[in-house]
DNA sequence: CTGAAAGCGCTTACAG
DNA sequence: CTGAAAGCGCTTACAG
């Protein structure tokens, strides 16, 4: 094995030397160009074992103006979990296309740090854009501001609200409260609340609407008063039920905004007594791997991140190749819808003992 | 704000030619450099904002041999939550010392893909390399075989076993073991059991290693049978406790090697009538977010696993620095200690109801 | 304090 | 199929 230590960098010239043809030569082997007698490349390519010579991608990115690097906006905050589950299907999908990741956190909302990130992933000429990153409030205002056509690469938006002419990745978060709701009504449910994750939150305010609407569709619009907000976590289950329980005691059913924070709610149902799901349904949105060993194992609804996280990615290289005018590679050959769908998971929390 | 759309870049020279000053000069400008009136200073920065100048990153990498990247390297596999959290912590502390994380999935652990891996990292010239990503058997054994001085930049690895001369943060997992173990005993129990993650992690074998010292120390060697292995996830904890109940029917604790493994555990022990503690103590190792909402609440051991890979990152840009000759950056400016420890956090389900 | 030159290590046209 | 030249956009010495 060749020793490229930290003695002195072994360059295309050295082996151009070595091999006794040009340098343009060597570059199209290591490019695996058509245009080479295969005596050259042989010879070419032993020089290059010899010397363990590495191309550096640094001087080929500057000089092809290709990077093969993605670039990354998180903004992890509290959704740590959905984001790190997210980043490893992220890097699993760059990497079977050739890409690396570069990932950056953005740690305010400012306009000023939004510029700022994007300036930097420029410099660094990536490829391409993920924002990746809980929509807070109005944290999306910039995609407003901004002319996303004026950015010099394209950018895919993961799990926020659709904005102009971006692409957007994301969940149909409203259809899930909707569907949630409506499951609690086919048991014949009557008093449904709901517990949102936190409301500054995108996908928490979509799944109240969807919960809201299943209930106006059932003519129980009262019910859209049994709410509590929580911050996803299982610390704001336990608080959250109570709250319910307060505005309507005799609460039959609760849809909750995660799965952690019903296990908050399962906790506290157990110490006040109420038997579930006879005394109380309970419904989460995550089916988290925790969630078939709860007490009672809990109904959910499937959400698989890593997938929207990969889907975002070969939509992203997708519209790298579109701009450049390359052919696709396999992986992202097809369109794909970009809106995901949650999935029930029945368990004893809403339908009891089988 | 300028517009530096897709239109055609705007470089140094440009801003030269604009300011009328050399191109040196103007580099130092945005170097920060002394050496530079403030009237010239001035002019440029005006020059700048007008054409909307940023510099490329990548020629200045290609220039100055440095690229503020770090390399890291994961091997998620089904350890995605730790990792998930720990990027995290790594993508925030990088952030803070000026550096972009690049992140590379190896797929398969042959000394192949680890070199192919290597070397696309070296390829990108990034200034330092985390090898993060559970030890999984002989997988490091690439690293005895290495010389890891040949590598032209520094690396540290993250919860793995120590090796040669390669910097090393990890969590003292024999002691986690050992404490755990040592608080069932001090409850007064005789037949303790353990259920542990999968034996080819060497963190799963570390556990069992400190459970069993203190199965010793205590004179209880014959519990060191009561023993099974899982998979760190749920669904292992159920019947890894059916399989202790077998070798010990009078089994009265058991050790658990993760949190999740534990609320498969709690489930099995409410279903098969079992009173946690009374009848069965049970602790488990994590401290995850939904330990002290389980039922009822577990006790277990905190591991801090972003504060790890932020301690990783810090000695990462130490070495860094000292291999350059550079100051430290303020933040990993004194050394730390590169073993994390665990605490105890004890809940009911070994103390019981307080 | 400022500038002209050479160079980082490759790739892109353009010839032959 | 192969090569000589110019260039990617900066920085590093070296002068003045």
């Amino acid at each position: 094995m060749a020793n490229n230590s930290a003695d002195k960098r072994v360059t295309l010239t050295d082996v151009a030397k070595l091999a006794g043809v040009s340098k343009q030569t060597v570059s199209r082997v290591i490019n695996d160009s058509e245009h080479v007698t295969d005596e050259t490349r042989i010879k070419v390519q032993q020089c290059i074992e010899v010397l363990g010579f590495r191309p550096s991608a640094l001087a080929r990115q500057l000089s092809s103006g290709r990077s093969y690097t993605i670039g990354v906006v998180s903004c992890g905050g509290l959704g740590y979990l959905v984001s790190g589950v997210a980043y490893v299907g992220m890097v699993r999908q760059a990497d079977k296309m050739g890409y690396a990741l570069l990932i950056k956190e953005l740690t305010d909302f400012s306009p000023g740090s939004v510029r700022t990130m994007l300036d930097y992933l420029i410099e660094r000429q990536v490829d391409g854009l993920i924002w990746a990153g809980p929509e807070m409030g109005d944290s999306h205002v910039w995609l407003n501001d901004f002319d996303l056509d004026s950015l010099p690469m394209p950018m895919v938006v993961v799990n926020a609200r659709q904005r102009g002419k971006a692409d957007t990745v994301a969940f149909d978060n409203f259809e899930a409260g909707r569907m949630a709701t409506q499951h609690l009504l086919s048991l014949g449910r009557k008093r449904i609340g709901h517990i949102s994750g936190p409301m500054s939150r995108w996908v928490a305010q979509l799944r109240v609407a969807g919960w809201q609407k299943a209930l106006d569709e059932a003519g129980l619009p009262e019910c859209k008063e049994y709410y509590a907000e929580g911050d996803w976590e299982p610390g704001t289950g336990g608080p959250g039920l109570r709250r319910l329980l307060e505005l309507c005691p005799k609460l039959d059913a609760v849809f909750v905004g995660s799965d952690r924070m019903a296990l908050g709610v399962l906790h506290e149902a157990h110490r006040l007594g109420l038997r579930v799901p006879e005394d109380l349904a309970v419904i989460g949105v995550d089916d988290a791997p925790e969630s078939a060993f709860m007490i009672p194992p809990l109904s959910s609804m499937t959400q698989d991140t890593p997938a929207m996280a990969e889907r975002a990615l070969r939509l992203l290289v997708r519209r790298i190749c579109e701009r450049r005018g390359e052919p696709y590679p396999a992986l992202c050959a097809q369109a794909e819808d970009p809106v995901m769908h949650h999935q029930l998971v029945l368990r004893e929390s809403t339908l009891g003992k089988s």
